[in-house]
DNA sequence: CCGGATAACTTAACATGTTAAACAAATTTC
DNA sequence: GAAATTTGTTTAACATGTTAAGTTATCCGG
């Protein structure tokens, strides 16, 4: 398979355009406004700040969100299922594929809570323990680059929008929740 | 679920914290510091303003990807893979699979290049153009609420922000590549 | 008690992220 | 110029994002 493209006799399309045939790169007028959009910045932004971490996670095995997760698993004694998807910031379906593996790899343990059977309380063993403590050093030491890199000033400044944006947002009603957003 | 398991002694990292097995809420000392992390706060920030587009994207039978490309596509007459990839900054696998399901929908259309057989060149279809031009307005909306209760001034600042970081970590080298990054 | 509503997960299903490998066309080398 | 290498794109395989549906345990009104 993987043979070459369809090649369908097709034609110019978008028949709205009445340039001449230029190359792409010749009038990307509007294309920069789409690059500059609030969700790529931060997309590109967050990408250039894992892109340095992953490579050493990755040495010890670990994806970025089985890391969040024991990293906030140190963190505290035990906690629920629900409060670490929280703190992670990961849905319930994601949180618990991770769990399932992370069990199975005896990085942490699970029991479930006395009170109420329904939740699952969850702790970092101390095999997970181990493998944190190898490789915060190197997580550390990035983090403290990039920080060295940007300016702990301008850092702290940036963190501080970000959050500011947050909170910006979080009481914005949600549009189009419904069916069509125009009117129905 | 996971039966009862040995919980060793208490490995609170920082030593002083002797609580009972109070809630997760009650105490979270370090945890903070791990939900400050730049791509945490990253991460939120982007999923905050996502939020609020998502649904219309979906009343409208689009993923965020499937509107970043066509989004793109709307820009240009025609661009090849590669560079579309880029400036939708979206992965090869992930454009590949994304490209074959909005040809299959007729809303792109693609060949390849004549110049160049191993190339192909996309272009939005003129059904991909009318629903970009259902979805605009209320993506426009959403944009310019957002814009409105952060701020124009401060949006603009927080965009030169993510720019200068991305800039900043662009020349930096990854550690780890190899095997351990300790040394190799 | 009991049966319906609610809550806390978990599964399912589909789309994307991520890395490695496959493939075919183009380019370079000998 | 054919073999070796490189380049552009796709496939494969596994992990996560995202929404909906399923499960089991609690809660709650009668």
């Amino acid at each position: 398979m993987g043979g070459p493209l369809k090649m369908s006799g097709k034609k110019s399309p978008n028949g709205s355009r009445s340039d001449q045939e230029g190359t792409a790169e010749a009038r990307r007028g509007p294309m920069r406004e789409f690059s500059r959009s609030l969700p790529m910045s931060l997309l590109r932004a967050r990408e250039a700040v894992m892109r340095q971490f992953r490579p050493s996670l990755r040495n010890h095995g670990l994806t970025e969100q089985q890391w969040r997760i024991l990293r906030a698993l140190t963190a505290v004694d035990t906690i629920e299922v629900t409060e670490l998807a929280r703190v992670a910031f990961l849905l319930g379906p994601s949180l618990s594929r991770i769990l399932r593996d992370l069990e199975a790899r005896d990085l942490i343990e699970r029991r479930a809570a006395k009170a109420d059977l329904r939740r699952g309380e969850v702790s970092i063993s101390s095999k997970g323990l181990k493998l944190i403590e190898a490789v915060a050093p190197t997580s550390e030491a990035i983090y403290a680059e990039i920080t060295h890199r940007f300016g702990a000033r301008k850092l702290a400044e940036l963190q501080d929008m970000l959050g500011e944006l947050e909170r910006s947002l979080a009481a914005m009603e949600v549009a189009g929740e419904g069916e069509a957003e125009a009117d129905e």
